[in-house]
DNA sequence: ATCCGCCTTGTGAATTTACACAAAGCGGAT
DNA sequence: ATCCGCTTTGTGTAAATTCACAAGGCGGAT
């Protein structure tokens, strides 16, 4: 066998074909991953093996100690910026065997990695070489599996955004859609946007897709990037919500942990059946979302559309009173005085209506004296004209001060 | 003189004209007036004549007293009734001299009136005749200038019905129009509706609209009748709102006193300045009488949009409940034991907040000892989970009863 | 009849709140 | 500096509210 003809130079049917390949050529267990160390294939008639291949291959995963391990360690690093095949040395307390990796990349991107398990040291020039060869091999054809996913998930994007904005005309068009696509919807669902600090590039994004599919046990879930946002269709069958939401907070902190990102928000519009009703669970989304921004304090603590008490009134409220502005006779008396004298009448009175005019509590939360806040509140009347044992006012006032919070 | 041809066998230029073809052939002062006596044509070169005569001429209208004494005494009726003119015995106390009237009539419509002063008893049947013929001559005269009247009417009707539905697309053609039809319009205005508790039939619309008129010293005001509505243009160029309003409340009341016709609500929307905006402003009082009826208690004493308060937001916001029915959780278990135990739990609640949450007052208002109440409360408290010393949950529950409210 | 849960009313004590008044700080105007 | 208006804080009292508890009415179920 003196002439060694390239076994990599032809086309494979699959990575599996691949791996296989390497693995009879070197006799050696061979298993290949992507870049975020998910099992794309192994070798089938692998004598012997190491407690890290199996848990790899039943999770369909490295587990994450060991990746954590092999970070820490340096040797994700080093494999990466290497242009050869990196000798591994065994991590006995993790069951990590002598192995040989080599980075399968396309340009500066790192698509996967090869690994080959090399108990007995079997491994000569000639292998390494056909390590390289197979690399090569191993990126064409994770290319063209890439650009395959990218056309499915582009097409789910299109479908889902197209659920978003309501432009799908009927009910059986959208199922039958998602039939096409493979993709399964859920019989009841919710929209949910999360909404980052930063924007979603391409790294984060996959990164914070990865997270989000582990937890759903990689059941495939529709969703669309924005700028800072991920738009996904989340499954409301169970109706478990509050076990749900808080499940997904877990996960945002979990990815804060991890990629340092952090999901500032998370809004979900209410739970629907009909796929027509997406526009409208997004549009609720957007509504929760809008609130967080322009009232954070009142919306601190809740995500879900159904949470938003009156509030969810105030859209529409804004919106009436754009369309026909008038003034508040008395609020805009006090905002005058206020103006003039620096007097913090406006923010005493909210804070007062706030704390259900209850002067004691109220006076505390201001760090002031009882006796200022009823000084106060005396001005409060005189000025503005206002009873305040009057529930209709006070309502108005209530109102009147939430619309101008949220409009400043 | 013994032929004598028909003097009014001929086409009158003007009402006018038959005054003084009567005149001349009676030697008498004449006037002409309308079914709502009010001066049509009056002679010119009377000799004499009396103090009722005069103010008719200068008020252009028969005066009040006079009328309501004609009536009373059932001289009208007795005018009305006659086919041949009647002779009227002077009434010294109104200053009323001796004269003879003959009703204008079409079929059994009374047109007008034409009444001849007669001094000095010098008419005989010749003239008698004459005056018959003269009520001929100016019947066809008034059915001319009514359906005059009629079109220019209708087409004042359509052009306020086009601003209402703001089907007039630009502000200067609407000026146009107007100064087409001869119509100055206000530089400011408001829609009101008068809303009346039985149909606007022809006589009653008449009599409404004479009212009106009146009141605005006889200046033309655009108007359109619907069922039992009269929709209004009013001038709002006087800012001396409250006043104005007064006065429309007092004319509505004479009405009911006059004709038994009770406008039962008065609702104006903002006054504006661009008449492209009357659509708005008819939309605010449409809102208002809506208003009036869903919640006649809150809204008896306000008549303007600007008078609603927070309850201008009530319609948007119910829209948008209507749009996600979504029931609020405490007041559903209130209401679900209220109909188990017949409670008005609900009903107190809603007095309770109604009362600015003082257990005295609201108390005292369902005639129930205070601690009766005390214990209401608690068991509010308990069955809905509502905490009554957080504002947020009584605005919500405030507003939400509001909003079933206008829905019941 | 008797029991039981639910509701209403009354009583009195504990607590809270409202309000009047005094004292004093602060900043601007004279 | 002095005055003045506005504001804050402290004190004490009168008024009110809250709360627990007792007593009794009412209607349905056993």
């Amino acid at each position: 066998m003196n002439v060694h003809l390239d076994p990599f130079d032809r086309d494979f049917e699959s990575i599996e074909a691949i791996a296989d390949t390497i693995s009879q050529i070197l006799q050696c267990p061979v298993t290949i991953e992507d870049s975020n160390h998910r099992l794309l294939a192994y070798s089938t008639h692998a004598p012997d093996t190491d407690p890290v291949r199996i848990a790899t291959i039943i999770g369909r995963r490295v587990p994450e100690h060991v990746i954590s391990m092999l970070w820490r360690e340096g040797i994700i690093q080093q494999i990466m910026d290497s242009q050869v095949p990196v000798l591994i040395d065994p991590i006995d307390s993790i069951g990590l065997n002598r192995r040989i990796a080599v980075a399968i990349r396309h340009h500066h991107d790192i698509l996967g990695y090869i690994w080959v398990m090399d108990e007995h040291k079997g491994i000569d020039e000639q292998g390494l070489d056909d390590l390289n060869k197979a690399s090569h091999a191993a990126r064409s054809k994770l290319l063209q599996v890439q650009t395959q996913r990218r056309r499915r998930e582009e097409q789910s994007f299109e479908f889902f955004w197209g659920m978003l904005t309501g432009s799908m005309d009927s009910e059986h068009r959208i199922v039958d859609r998602a039939h096409q696509l493979g993709i399964t919807l859920p019989k009841s669902y919710r929209v949910m946007i999360i909404e980052f600090d930063t924007l979603l590039n391409e790294k984060l994004y996959e990164q914070v897709l990865y997270t989000i599919l582990t937890a759903q046990r990689h059941r495939k879930v529709l969703h669309v990037r924005q700028e800072q946002r991920l738009l996904v269709l989340i499954d409301a069958t169970d109706d478990d919500i509050d076990g749900h939401i808080a499940a997904w907070i877990l996960l945002m902190e979990r990815m804060q942990q991890r990629f340092g990102v952090k999901p500032v928000h998370l809004a979900s519009g209410l739970s629907y059946s009909l796929y027509m009703d997406v526009v409208k669970s997004y549009q609720e989304a957007i509504t929760v979302m809008n609130m967080k921004k322009h009232l954070p304090d009142e919306t601190k603590h809740l995500h879900r559309y159904e949470e938003l008490g009156w509030y969810r009134f105030l859209p529409a409220m804004i919106q009436e009173r754009r369309a026909r502005p008038m003034q508040h006779s008395s609020l805009s008396r006090l905002k005058a005085y206020d103006k003039e004298h620096q007097s913090g009448l406006v923010s005493t009175l909210s804070l007062f209506l706030q704390a259900d005019c209850n002067v004691k509590r109220a006076a505390e939360m201001l760090h002031i004296h009882s006796n200022t806040l009823m000084y106060r509140l005396k001005r409060i009347t005189d000025i503005g004209g206002i009873d305040l044992n009057d529930m209709e006012q006070k309502i108005s006032l209530y109102l009147e001060l939430k619309m101008d919070q949220w409009q400043s």
